[in-house]
RNA sequence: GCCCCGGUAGCUCAGCUGGAUAGAGCGUCCGCCUCCUAAGCGGAAGGUCCCAGGUUCGAAUCCUGGUCGGGGCACCA
């Protein structure tokens, strides 16, 4: 509806004498904007204040020549001048009654776009590494990633959702540890705990789980097993733990050890892809880092960097001069040690992300992640790609309180809410609503017992209820005999002309460009606010009037109009991942 | 020190490319169920949009400088 006002409005101000006369105009389109009040109708456009200082103009007279080139269309009742300048749009009844057979019609996909067609794009999220449970920040990242996927998915891209899984590296090496200490324990044969390792108690469920699976053969005899080792407190947990793995990997050879890490990280993955598919979030791809390294695509990534001349070597390690890129410093790649830093890998993932063929690259990380941007938008210059593809779009923080007490929380220690724990607490629709409600870029204040104590308050079942009252009406119709015929309501669509009904409908039309917005901005909590209107709009039209009347014309529009609302409430929660319940 | 995010009602937060009288939920106060679900509705009270400049016909919104709060500045991931 809206964009066929524009393009109205477009060819009216194209056609004034005096814009065809300044080229520099001829690019400028022409926007619109919803009136935010009602007398000044639907839609309203600054277009004529816009052109006054080119033109050297007044704004008013200019406002003028544009309706005076508009001409008239079915689609509008009246348009006229306001205030300085404003051009006001009032649609008529019959565009906003054809909107509503419209949202009918498409069911599901009323709503969609299609600015995104013909676009590959990839939304990479979550990625916590497989050495624990997902806590409460990555649910953050779960329920805005999994939105924003949906909303760019509506607006017409091709999307790919993707789970980057850090299953190599030194952490991954200090859980295979934390693992392996912990199997002894349970052998009756316990050795001291790192200070350094991972001290949660799904360790040792995994160890117990491996020694029931006959992993025996990874222990040898433990008696002398940390003879030497350095010692192990907190100000020197990194040598130690560096000591432990060198121990482990000497005792268990490489192929042991990889057999322990894979246990350990095999065991944590399938608990988070459960976790998430639970939670509604789902992944086209859980990418391996390691198989980035067993591909030689880290190697070819790297000779790429060297060859176009953006490395050097230094204090026995090879750099990428990042700097040249805008970075602030310059970054190693390859260790004194020889193995590649995490970084490398990044550089070889994004590269391998675009060969396979995705236009833009969205990633979506936590906001301690944000100096990494710089160095991966220079990492995929120097291999030749444009730093423009990537798109980082970072979530801040979820503080955590139990009341007024602040909830500490680190992986390692152990210390820490568990996204499921979350789940259990306050359900996974009002999980899914509360962290998508507020904007990725504000810190998000989460307090455990409020949301737990009042469950029963919480928006989503506002939302929520708007919709089982619809289905709940339907039910009372088939109880009475009755039958919504869809053809006389969508005849007799003139006949809602109450104030609630008007708004009602008006509130349904403007879904589109909810959406459009949202999935633009990358902000799902658009369609919140949105919901939570369009619920209201339908909780004071069902207190003020009845659905179910006798006259069966009006009946049968007012069903439209309500069902038309049903679908709506349906598809916006569908976007979030919020289920529609049929009663409550 | 440098970089990123934020500061809007008592609390938690929306506010779209600058636009007309700044909004919601919670909390507080007053009303509404012989009627399709009261997890609902109607009404009231509540504001220096952090501060100071600037740009503009017009600034909560853009720019600059402060200030307060959170985060980041590894041969960790």
């Amino acid at each position: 509806m809206k964009q066929q006002i524009e393009k109205l409005l477009a060819d009216a101000v194209a056609s004034l004498p005096d814009v065809a006369d300044h080229p520099e105009l001829q690019s400028l389109r022409p926007e619109l904007e919803r009136a935010r009040d009602a007398k000044h109708g639907d839609y309203a456009s600054n277009i004529a204040m816009q052109l006054a200082r080119p033109l050297r103009r007044k704004p008013r007279d200019i406002a003028n020549d544009i309706i005076d080139q508009l001409g008239s269309s079915e689609l509008l009742a009246g348009v006229e001048i306001a205030g300085p300048g404003f051009i006001n749009f009032r649609l008529a009844d019959t565009a906003y009654n054809s909107e509503l057979r419209a949202i009918l019609q498409a069911g599901k996909t009323y709503g969609h776009g299609g600015s995104g067609a013909g676009h590959r794009l990839i939304v990479e999220f979550v990625s916590a590494n497989p050495t624990g449970p997902l806590h409460v920040g990555h649910g953050r990242h779960a329920a805005y990633g999994a939105s924003v996927a949906n909303l760019l998915s509506a607006a017409g891209y091709d999307v790919h959702r993707e789970y980057y899984v850090n299953d190599a590296g030194r952490q991954m090496d200090i859980l295979a540890v934390s693992l392996w200490l912990r199997m002894y324990e349970l052998n009756d044969t316990p050795l001291d705990f790192p200070v350094g390792g991972y001290q949660g108690d799904y360790v040792r469920e995994i160890a117990s789980q491996a020694l029931a699976d006959g992993a025996r053969d990874l222990l040898p005899d433990g008696g002398n097993l940390l003879d030497d080792l350095p010692p192990d407190n907190p100000a020197g947990a990194d040598v130690y733990l560096d000591a432990l793995i060198a121990r482990a990997r000497e005792r268990l050879g490489d192929e042991g050890f990889d057999r322990l890490l894979r246990i350990a990280a095999d065991a944590i993955l399938a608990d988070i892809k459960d976790d998430l598919a639970e939670f509604g979030v789902v992944f086209d791809e859980w990418f391996s880092e390691r198989s980035l390294m067993d591909s030689g695509a880290i190697d070819r990534a790297l000779d790429r960097v060297q060859t176009n001349g953006h490395t050097y070597s230094k204090d026995g390690a090879i750099w990428f001069r990042a700097t040249e890129f805008g970075d602030e410093k310059d970054r190693v790649v390859i260790r004194e040690n020889g193995r590649t830093t995490y970084f490398a890998s990044d550089i070889a993932y994004h590269l391998q992300k675009r060969e396979r063929g995705f236009g833009t690259l969205v990633d979506i990380l936590g906001a301690d992640h944000h100096g990494y941007v710089a160095r991966v938008r220079a990492g995929l210059q120097a291999v030749g790609e444009s730093p423009d593809c990537l798109e980082v779009d970072l979530v801040q923080f979820v503080v955590l309180y139990r009341g007024k007490d602040k909830v500490q929380m680190s992986t390692r220690s152990g210390e820490f809410e568990t996204l499921r724990k979350l789940r259990d607490e306050v359900g996974d629709d009002a999980a899914r609503l509360f962290f998508v409600s507020r904007s990725n870029d504000q810190h998000l204040d989460f307090d455990l017992e409020l949301a737990k104590s009042r469950s029963n308050e919480n928006p989503v079942y506002y939302i929520q209820y708007a919709h089982a009252r619809i289905c709940s009406v339907l039910r009372e119709l088939e109880e009475r005999g009755l039958q919504w015929a869809q053809e006389r309501g969508s005849n007799n669509l003139d006949r809602l002309s109450e104030t609630h009904e008007v708004e009602l409908r008006q509130i349904l039309c403007r879904y589109p460009e909810i959406l459009a917005l949202a999935a633009r901005q990358r902000a799902p909590q658009h369609v919140v606010h949105y919901l939570r209107e369009l619920a209201q709009a339908l909780h004071t039209y069902y207190n003020a009037h009845r659905f179910i009347v006798d006259d069966d014309e009006l009946r049968d529009a007012r069903l439209l109009l309500v069902l038309a609302t049903r679908q709506v409430l349906r598809n916006g929660l569908d976007m979030i991942g919020v289920s529609a319940p049929a009663s409550m």
